[in-house]
DNA sequence: CGATGTCTCGCGGTTTTCGGACATCAATGA
DNA sequence: TCATTGATGTCCGAAAACCGCGAGACATCG
């Protein structure tokens, strides 16, 4: 059912552990984040939830610059004030919500997510959303671990998965 | 994959047949025609091809609304310069707009219609796509009749099938 | 013989249905 | 200790079903 098909700007931003790809809209929200080497997965994801996507190369707005710099510099406020937009389900949204709401430095495991947003038994669930989440790092997807510890998946690796839980543990054992 | 809903203006025309139901959108393009006791079957094509739509009780543009009194009234011409939009698969507008080169007067059969556009043996395919025309009568899928002259089908009825073209043969037996 | 009718089968897009797969986890039973 | 199972939301691909047909094979009937 194709839809005029909506319009992107693409930026490239580097950071340790490669460089990052975000697409912001028209009023300056990120609808996806990801690292360069999954640009199709950002692609298909946004194609997803919206039909046909351009995506145009590009300067995001200098506050998502600044804040993604200073996020990987050690700033781990830094996307606090920065607005995000999803499509998904209502069940996804209530996912990538609770996710915004797990603090840096801290992790919960996919049972304690399920249960924040009321379908404790959802547990599978939670994780399949958590792996189409769109806008990676902003929204924490990577705070979410096994409840024995172990990190189980993440889409950008579980090097980089593994490397930003630590960043924000700043030094601290995880 | 839930965007925003598209929405288009509903009007109501009397015609011989029965109430005509006239979806337009913000451009004056006709997008959906049907008479009034299939308005469900309306909503339901223009849902297939656009996702959520919202109909605005409202009036049609006087252009519109002209043309389709013209047409009833004996002007069978009247549509001609009338703007129709559509969404669909390639199949299906190759095929709708094969039905609009059909002169008033004339009719076609589903093989002469697959032929025309090139799939010879697509003629159970016509028949589907002509049946799922959201456009009726400005699109005249009803000047399409069996390869043995017998009428077949008609979503809004075979009375009107046959009253339509009897219309069009201007007092000449079909 | 010809006109007519009924049946059967193949045709080709589109829509629907269905069955997995999955970034889990707690409980069960061997 | 370890394999198995059930609960859950979503996506995806494959397969099947659906038809506003048409041509050909036969039967029937004056």
């Amino acid at each position: 059912m194709p839809r005029q098909s909506i319009i992107l700007t693409l930026d490239r931003i580097g950071s340790p552990v490669g460089e990052v790809l975000v697409a912001t809209d028209g009023e300056g929200a990120v609808r996806a984040l990801d690292f360069h080497d999954y640009e199709e997965r950002l692609r298909r994801l946004l194609r997803r939830h919206y039909g046909p996507v351009e995506l145009v190369q590009g300067r995001a707005p200098e506050a998502v610059r600044t804040a993604v710099e200073a996020y990987f510099g050690g700033d781990l406020a830094a996307f606090d004030g920065v607005v995000v937009k999803t499509g998904g389900t209502v069940f996804q949204q209530a996912v990538w919500a609770a996710l915004r709401a797990i603090p840096a430095g801290e992790t919960r495991s996919y049972g304690q997510l399920a249960a924040a947003i009321g379908s404790p038994k959802a547990v599978r669930a939670v994780g399949l959303a958590n792996g189409s989440n769109p806008v990676g790092v902003i929204v924490p997807c990577h705070r979410v671990i096994g409840a024995n510890g172990t990190l189980t998946g993440y889409a950008g690796g579980l090097e980089r998965k593994r490397w930003l839980l630590a960043h924000e543990a700043g030094g601290r054992l995880i």
